[in-house]
DNA sequence: TCCCTTATTGAAAGTAATTTACAATAATTA
DNA sequence: TAATTATTGTAAATTACTTTCAATAAGGGA
């Protein structure tokens, strides 16, 4: 039983064909896919899958930190499998691949002075990067 | 002449009545702002005012780097005025008062080493605080 | 100041994205 | 294995956004 089953069963929701496929497509993506994609892909696993149970799936998925969402500059939704301990994801703008890195560290002395200097409580961060991979420099 | 209507006219674009409107609502919005309450905000200062024209508007706004796009957890699409010179957003996640702040030094370092690790060639970044605000606490 | 050019607008229709309703199906637990 | 009920797919509904096109109004020049 892999990780995101046992998160799952621990939640109290079922293993089903359809919720393994739309994750064993997030697991073998290396880029951001939209439920679109998630859809076209996932049928060749799961041939009833429809596109509402994509939506449906990220949606939980995302509930129980298996999945998170990638914005880009115009359109939003790129969903990506969350690599566990890693926080930020820097996409190449020509292919599309993107990779994590932690980089938790770094911001705490910017997210201090940002407190003292806003008087807000930093409660989470968010921070992407976008560039050229090594394959398309 | 206030800058933004210069930074139009020397675009080649016409200052009207319905872009003034959009403009104007932004400028005293304190959080980042819909399509839709652009559009009804607007209503009171331009009767006429669609929300195609919203859309276009902030689409030419965005272009001139008059207005940037503000992502959040589920809805995409809130636009906030650009502040000169500040490059992050700060929002309160109870209020959704937003703040801006520069912090563009403190990431070279973090950007430098994920290039270094990555081979990617990082372009532009993007960072996004969440927290809650001094009078929300 | 008035006219002329043409960028800009709103209405309406079109397309795409996402959500909801509901009966049928399949995952789990006893 | 049977019973319970979470999950699914279909279809329809809603929402978000874009395109088309004729009417309007901004602003440069007479």
């Amino acid at each position: 039983m892999s990780t995101w089953e046992e998160t799952l069963s621990q939640a109290g929701c079922r293993i089903t064909e359809s919720r393994r496929a739309v994750m064993t497509v997030l697991a073998q993506a290396e880029r951001p896919l939209v439920p679109q994609e998630l859809l076209a892909l996932g049928l060749k696993l799961q041939a009833t899958l429809s596109l509402v149970t994509v939506y449906r799936s990220l949606e939980l998925f995302e509930e129980l930190s298996l999945v998170r969402r990638v914005h880009q500059d115009t359109k939003c939704q790129g969903y990506l499998l969350t690599a566990a301990g890693h926080r930020h994801v820097l996409i190449c703008e020509k292919c599309g691949r993107a990779v994590e890195f932690p980089g938790q560290d770094d911001l705490a002395a910017l997210i201090a002075r940002v407190e003292e200097r806003t008087g807000y409580q930093v409660k989470t961060h968010w921070l992407q990067l976008r560039g050229v991979c090594a394959e398309c420099q």
